[in-house]
DNA sequence: AGTGCCGGGCA
DNA sequence: TGCCCGGCACT
């Protein structure tokens, strides 16, 4: 301890005045040289300061410390720079210590005290100093407060239990870089493009902190409807997700993906690293990106001619397609263990049509039944309407005899008794088989065994007889005629509640 | 409710 | 086979 101060307070290379001659009263100019000890009284009298000053005039001369004094440049005040040096110890207990070797004072100067004439103000000498010259002083101690910040900014020595102020700072600068550069580097959102933060979910998709997309739904990512995109010739990144999609907090990542997955990095969807998952846990799947859609299939060509078809006004088939439609479709994972649940979760909340396959991602098949039928199983869930929609509107026409799909490719005329021509459309093929209804009614009058040919019905079973009546005739008949009255005058047949044979329509 | 008519039973 | 009728569908 007291060799640091004895350093900081070394007088090495200070200016002082000295007498030219010992004992004279003219000084002249030095700069302090070294500095030695000597006893004077052996070993119980006090030891002295013997300083070596190189002169103006270039002469080496020692004096006692007594004998010299600082330089006025220095010291305002002159006096015997013995005093000086011991008050230099402004506290009284630090008295210079004379074991302390001079070369050790030098090596501490060097790195702590490279101005040592400054520090020769001791806490007396800051106090005539400042007296003196306030000023001057002030700007001397910022000057110290620098270099002292270099010296100890280079040494390695320098105990780090303590820190200024600004050092602190740098250091939380330099964390808080670090933090920022570590969550920009694992952040995947500061790659894709802000988008909304929806529905929460969406992010999920959609979801938890930062909400993926500004405007767009997240649809992406929570499997809900998707929100309204301003623009449909670009969709917005979902992101969903999600998305939607939110700034993943740290140890986000990977919870929220458990349910999506994203194969291509370039996506902008998801774009976040995302841990891998078992390949047969996966299941990939197409989204419709268009604005108010979202629609999911399970084929990218699906989601190409939906998007064609829907979104494109396109009819034409995939030939007369210039690649437009990638642009509105995503690709995304799904995890197939938590695919039903998914799907569960998208249905409610995403519009039926969307969800379900229309006629236009089956147009190859006129017929819609085997259409349906044809559905994955995954997607049949999302398209359990159309095929129900489909057998309505057959089973419809079918009870109107028109039955278009089965429109006769021939049709049967046959003569009857009664010289009328009865036509029939024989229905192809299928299971059900019955009387055709009213055009064959409304041309003959069929009378006992012989009956038209049935009329092949899709599903429905057209009534509860089996076979359909014939359509009531609209002329008059026997009853109407002669009225229950004169029954004996109807016909054998209105007798026997039969075709009447009399008027026949 | 009235009417047309099919299907079935019976003689 | 003829007669009769229950019952249904349609108007």
């Amino acid at each position: 301890m007291h060799s640091r101060r004895l350093a900081k307070r070394s007088i090495l290379g200070s200016r002082v005045c000295a007498p030219s001659v010992a004992g004279e009263e003219a000084f002249l100019p030095g700069v302090v040289q070294s500095v030695k000890q000597e006893n004077v009284e052996a070993s119980t009298g006090p030891r002295r300061n013997v300083y070596t000053v190189l002169m103006q005039d270039g002469s080496l001369r020692e004096y006692t410390e007594d004998e010299i004094v600082v330089s006025p440049p220095q010291m305002a005040a002159r006096g015997p720079l013995k005093s000086s040096l011991k008050q230099g110890s402004c506290n009284g207990r630090d008295v210079p210590d004379p074991a302390v070797p001079v070369e050790g004072q030098k090596v501490e100067e060097n790195t702590l005290a490279p101005e040592p004439a400054k520090d020769l103000r001791g806490c007396d000498f800051k106090r005539t100093g400042r007296a003196l010259d306030p000023e001057k002083d002030r700007i001397r101690s910022a000057s110290l407060l620098e270099q002292k910040r270099k010296v100890v900014s280079s040494s390695i020595d320098v105990p780090q239990a303590r820190k200024s102020e600004e050092e602190e700072e740098v250091d939380m600068d330099k964390v808080t870089a670090a933090m920022v550069l570590t969550s920009l580097s694992t952040s995947p959102l500061v790659r894709s493009p802000p988008v909304k933060g929806s529905e929460g979910l969406n992010g999920s998709w959609k979801d938890g902190g930062v909400t993926p997309s500004s405007h767009s739904s997240s649809g992406y990512w929570s499997w809900s409807a998707p929100s309204d995109q301003s623009n449909p010739s670009t969709p917005s990144a979902p992101l969903c997700a999600d998305s939607f999609k939110p700034f993943r907090a740290a140890g986000g990542p990977g919870q929220a993906d458990d349910l999506i997955d994203e194969p291509d990095g370039s996506s902008l969807l998801f774009d976040e690293p995302i841990p891998r998952k078992r390949k047969n846990s996966m299941k990939v799947m197409f989204k419709c990106l268009w604005k108010n859609c979202g629609k999911v299939l399970s084929s990218s060509a699906g989601i190409q001619k939906h998007i064609r078809t829907t979104h494109l006004g396109r009819n034409c088939d995939s030939e007369c397609s210039d690649g437009e439609e990638d642009f509105y479709y995503t690709e995304i994972k799904l995890n197939t263990d938590s695919v039903a649940e998914g799907l569960g979760s998208l249905s409610p909340s995403a519009p039926l049509p969307a969800l379900t396959l229309p006629p236009a991602s089956e147009a190859g098949q006129p017929n819609g039944g085997s259409g349906a039928k044809s559905e994955s199983k995954l997607a049949t869930p999302l398209s359990r309407s159309a095929p129900s929609a489909l057998y309505l509107i057959h089973t419809d026409h079918a009870y109107q005899a028109t039955a278009p799909v089965t429109i006769p490719s021939s049709t049967s005329f046959t003569p009857n008794h009664s010289g009328t021509v009865s036509v029939s459309w024989q229905s192809p093929p299928v299971s059900f088989t019955g009387n055709s209804a009213s055009p064959t009614h409304s041309l003959t009058q069929s009378f006992g065994e012989h009956r038209p040919a049935a009329c092949t019905v899709l599903s429905s079973p057209p009534r509860t007889t089996g076979l359909l009546r014939k359509s009531r005739g609209e002329g008059k008949k026997c009853r109407k005629v002669y009225g229950m009255e004169n029954r004996d005058m109807w016909c054998t047949a209105c007798r026997w509640k039969k075709a009447c044979q009399r008027f026949v329509d």
